[in-house]
DNA sequence: GCCCGCACCGAATCTCGTGCGGTGACTCGG
DNA sequence: CCGAGTCACCGCACGAGATTCGGTGCGGGC
């Protein structure tokens, strides 16, 4: 993996502040030849290092004013069975991100649906009947902050 | 709160899988004229549906090889406190996420370091001299699948 | 000291964003 | 049934931005 610098970490901060920000006004942010920007813009998608580019959207605009983290017990604990019940519930509608974790809880559901009912119905219709989820319980989220902009940790 | 019809959601859908699409391209691929889905993607933003643009990057191009959840439990659970640790946990560097929940723990913090030595580091540092924070416990995440699209979930 | 590679720059061209006036559909009172 | 008002949408035109390409300076290797 190729050496980040300073300029480089400097177009990342902004495109994960602003994914949408014209290329000129990136180059003059950074001192930079609109040329160059694009350049190394391109160099960081290449290199795998940018990603994506996401729009966020509020969640009570789309009917989900009621978040949860769900917290499953997985037997047994093959790599199979992991692989096919993360699947399952990554692909779930209600569901918003998946962590796959060591610990007390195996997986653990970042959920969003309309109401606490819905959360309920969810449950019982979709983690109950797997055969693999041998327990979960759930905490409601009441606040939930995350940080768009995510810096380079210095090596040590 | 507005209504949104077919086209709003399909403006978001796209957006949210790629915020840099051109209005141009979007446009085509709604079937709608340019000028009519700049107003759209307009009136989104102003509606505050449309919430922002974020790039995404690798955390292992940012030196955070290692990711893990903490989940804290906050004493006393009085509205100030747990204002002031959320505020203070979701302003480290380290932390991605914070969440405020229900359930047997108060707080969950997703976290991106370099290494298990410095998530160690991080915990002792940051979490243990905090008065309110009574105790904590962290799962090493293996895997984290996120959606990058959400989409309405329809009235019932 | 010379050569080569690399990052950067500036200009030119081509595409895109965006405001504005016009147009058709739909609604509602007469 | 009809006419006016409203609203969303469209096409156009102009300004702004994206992208390419040839040129340039600098630093490392020999």
């Amino acid at each position: 993996m190729a050496a980040m610098d300073d300029i480089d970490s400097a177009i990342l901060e902004h495109l994960q502040r602003d994914a949408r920000i014209t290329n000129r006004d990136l180059a003059r942010a950074l001192g930079i030849a609109p040329s160059t920007c694009l350049e190394r813009v391109r160099a960081l998608r290449n290199r795998g290092v940018l990603t994506g580019y996401h729009a966020t959207v509020d969640l009570a605009a789309l009917n989900r004013r009621v978040q949860a983290l769900v917290f499953l017990q997985i037997r047994p604990l093959s790599r199979e069975v992991i692989e096919s019940i993360k699947s399952y519930v990554a692909g779930l509608p209600e569901v918003l991100s998946v962590y796959v974790v060591a610990g007390g809880d195996d997986l653990v559901a970042h959920v969003a649906v309309q109401d606490v009912e819905q959360l309920h119905s969810m449950l019982m219709d979709r983690f109950s009947p797997r055969r693999e989820v041998v327990t979960f319980r759930s905490s409601i989220i009441f606040q939930h902050v995350s940080e768009p902009v995510v810096s380079p940790l210095d090596d040590v």
